[in-house]
DNA sequence: TACCTCCATCAAGAAAAGTTGATCAGTTTG
DNA sequence: CAAACTGATCAACTTTTCTTGATGGAGGTA
């Protein structure tokens, strides 16, 4: 809770980094309905094939969505939880913490 | 309700952005404690001034921060609220929601 | 086998974001 | 008034991110 503070805020910045582009956001909505191919996610958001890999990627890496291969299809979803841990997180930026973080030079 | 959803998008985007940066995050950890004038930053994060300016003025621009001048000072504090209300932002994008955009070609 | 579909990855270029130092305006202090 | 201080803004530059088209692999199908 202590020795990995900036390695918190690295990860934390990663996932709003993720969140930070509406192609994203977008995926993310489409996700929380459920499990989908990167085929139907191309045709719904009417975008280049090697685009959506990009975004997807962007996600995946933050930890917000999962993906899983069936024959040729690559199915994505979000991760469990990923998003409701997102409340959490912005908690984490603390007073509290804000004045360990700070006696310590901050980040 | 349904019609600003590419503005509603693009706006949470933006608050996102705000927060995916580590000395953004650090900025906001610190102003949790309470109203902070730019020198206190300064001095707290070890960072130039104009860089801090540039990234308060990403918080700014995002709705997160607001500023007070008093003689030669600027005080920043956080919005009241702004913070709180990413979560519910987050659940905007229902399922619901990305349904309803999807049809529409979503974004 | 030859061909087609799905999709990850790569390279190259375009666009956006971040950094740095300089300048300037408004304030205060000597 | 001159000098010092706070902080916004600008221009030039660096770095990161995004887009696009091409390539190739894996899995089906005729």
């Amino acid at each position: 809770m202590t020795a990995s503070t900036a390695t918190d805020l690295t990860r934390l910045a990663r996932v709003f980094h993720a969140l930070s582009d509406e192609t994203r956001l977008c995926l993310v909505a489409m996700l929380r309905e459920g499990e989908r191919c990167v085929c139907d996610l191309t045709a719904a958001l009417d975008s280049g094939q090697s685009r959506l890999s990009f975004h997807l990627k962007v996600l995946k890496d933050a930890g917000l969505v999962q993906d899983r291969r069936e024959a040729r299809w690559s199915y994505y979803s979000l991760v469990p939880g990923a998003l409701e841990g997102l409340e959490e997180a912005v908690e984490s930026l603390s007073p509290m913490a804000a004045v360990r973080r700070v006696k310590a030079r901050c980040c």
